[in-house]
DNA sequence: TTATACTCTACTAAATTGATAGACATAATA
DNA sequence: TATTATGTCTATCAATTTAGTAGAGTATAA
């Protein structure tokens, strides 16, 4: 699993539609709160929109929405669909058939394992974890030094 | 964490050498039994031999060795050495700094968590294990249709 | 009618990936 | 000493991916 700079915005505009849940938010207001290049952003959110995460509404009050509640996204399906499978390598990832070579199979047993133990982590966590984790961080700052 | 064919091929050729520990093999061998192209193999294992994973002997009867018992090299070493970082993304790897932006914040907690589950994988295989699963492989064969 | 949204397509520069090519150095041995 | 089989080193390259930028078009509220 590799996250790139499209997964990040990706990643982070629906939380922020999860913070704004109930609201439309612009791509503007995304691209400020977040510090993401606008353009770019536009891109993301037509792919996501694709993938049936968000929705939008057109004119001069238009925006943004998450086409589901935060409790039914979870982190695995936004990753998997910008960034692609969460395996390591292409051979583990599903519809990949053989292992012709002995040592190759030891290690296409590490890499199941591996891809198993990211899904356990990614697959579990949905947006209204994560907004949650973002509301209680900002009721209790850290005071640093 | 992606392993790119240049990784694939590394771990490969350790677990050729952990396989023939004590002998000399050379690339043709490594790369006939492999299937792996034997120029892009010899850069492969330049490499590896700067990183103190195996040594080399030059001449009529030369070839190479690992430079460590195959107990002592983790899979996490050669996989680091090779192909990067683990950390699915860049602002959880050793180093950086800053956490500038309170929803990234909550993603780099699941991608350290994420990374810390594969370093639990990777970081406790040893070649020598890896030697022995294909052992047993050869020992237990499975009969197919 | 205008302003402010989202939509869609094209283009591009830089980096990465997965090689290939060829000249060179070393050591055993006939 | 000449040959031959090995590793060494550097350069080059095509394809793909990544991270954008640009600009014209469409929809809708006021």
């Amino acid at each position: 699993m590799k996250i790139t700079y499209k997964g990040d915005y990706a990643l982070k505009a629906i939380l922020d539609l999860a913070l704004n849940y109930g609201r439309l938010v612009t791509i503007h207001e995304l691209a400020a709160r977040a510090d993401m290049p606008l353009k770019f952003l536009e891109q993301v959110l037509l792919d996501l929109k694709k993938g049936g995460f968000v929705e939008s509404r057109r004119g001069k009050v238009g925006g943004y929405l998450l086409a589901k509640h935060p409790s039914q996204i979870k982190l695995g399906e936004v990753i998997r669909f910008i960034d692609g499978p969460i395996e390591p390598i292409a051979c583990v990832e599903k519809g990949y058939s053989g292992c012709d070579n002995v040592y190759r199979c030891v290690f296409r047993k590490v890499w199941q394992k591996v891809a198993a133990s990211i899904s356990d982590i990614v697959d579990t966590i949905t947006f209204e974890d994560l907004a949650n984790q973002v509301r209680s961080a900002k009721e209790e700052p850290v005071y640093s030094i």
